[in-house]
DNA sequence: TGGAAGACGTACGGTAGCGTATGGAAAACA
DNA sequence: TGTTTTCCATACGCTACCGTACGTCTTCCA
């Protein structure tokens, strides 16, 4: 295994049309490969060189446009980040009288399967932020946008300020907490389960 | 740093007095060595070596006492099981009437900052669930026997049974979540926030 | 067209960790 | 007291990484 003198074979069979702009392209690459990666392994599986094996390169093309594996950290906790303020800017602008509804389509969505990806990367990303309080002040970040964004909205339903900052902690813990635990046998129809608790977070 | 010829050094400072049973001592400190690091540091931390320098000891004893890491895995699950399971029957045994009050109770418990090991534990473990099935089995079978105990609660205090069930579910996500989530900044009285998302949980 | 910079491959040293093999001390036992 | 069993230390090989040094190819530009 050690020292295979591998012929150079020139063409590695990656990369099999990129002509026109080499640069500036890779970075963003690398930091979508490791949200990916970050999706399925969290960050423990964040390595440099199996990062690299899946981008089809080796790890002199990841320090050379990445100072170190912090840096790439940094950079994957700076996308992660606006990406979550944009969805939440977007998911929480509505026409007036439609707040209720809106606050029941977040709850939704989080708890959709199509979003699964979604969801584990929140997780994944909070379970960082446990160790790293560079991962937790990105966190707190968005947890403040995003609790503030939806108390707006439980206000313009007409509750109290009081009354809606403590709705709207209590929907995205739940959104959160739920997606931690395993309840598939618990009750063999979730959905009116969930439907019941959004009516319980929303509902005057 | 390497071939260092140590000297023998037969008393290494460590085990001061244990003249009585040595035997059926050791399986218990690592395994309760071990769940400490796993407060503190997840699954990721519980690493032979380390374990073992923290036990004092080295890697001869806790091969020795369990065949492989994946030995220690399923005591730690397994002991983290039991001990839940134990707390929960502590927890939700209530005389007739206080059904209310105990669960107010239990909301309190898990969010109480001298809970903050337990808590701790109880996310290393749920980060552990996703990417191992043993973890995952030992936690579905903890959150479903959770949830029946809170289940018979509402129950008991009278409500349907699928209103029981949606509450008892939402309970946990709640307390779960909220332990994920940095509202520190969100509201200066955070004690409000809590007691107005219990009333919401409990209160008919 | 020839050199300079960009982008990547290869090789190396170093660390951390898993699991095994083996020796050795202490206790239990006969 | 001698032997066996417990229990642990030491040393070893192996793998997976990180980060660096340096070589190589391509592309762009004067």
């Amino acid at each position: 295994m050690e020292n295979k003198a591998v012929k150079p074979s020139p063409q590695k069979s990656t990369r099999p049309k990129s002509p026109v702009p080499r640069t500036q392209l890779a970075p963003d690459h690398w930091i979508e490969s490791a949200i990916d990666v970050l999706a399925r392994e969290g960050v423990a599986g964040l390595r440099v060189e199996v990062l690299a094996k899946a981008c089809g390169v080796t790890k002199g093309s990841f320090y050379w446009h990445f100072k170190d594996r912090q840096a790439l950290f940094d950079a994957v906790l700076e996308r992660w980040k606006v990406g979550r303020i944009r969805d939440i800017e977007k998911s929480t602008a509505v026409a007036p009288g439609q707040e209720l509804a809106q606050l029941h389509y977040a709850i939704e969505v989080y708890g959709a399967s199509r979003n699964r990806k979604g969801m584990a990367i929140e997780l994944a990303v909070r379970d960082w932020a446990r160790h790293d309080v560079r991962a937790a002040a990105v966190v707190e970040s968005v947890d403040l946008y995003r609790l503030e964004c939806t108390r707006k909205l439980f206000v313009a339903s007409g509750m109290t300020d009081a009354e809606a900052k403590s709705r709207s902690l209590l929907l995205y813990a739940c959104v959160f907490g739920l997606s931690l635990m395993h309840y598939d046998q618990f009750d063999d129809n979730p959905g009116d389960l969930k439907q019941r608790i959004a009516e319980r977070i929303v509902a005057a």
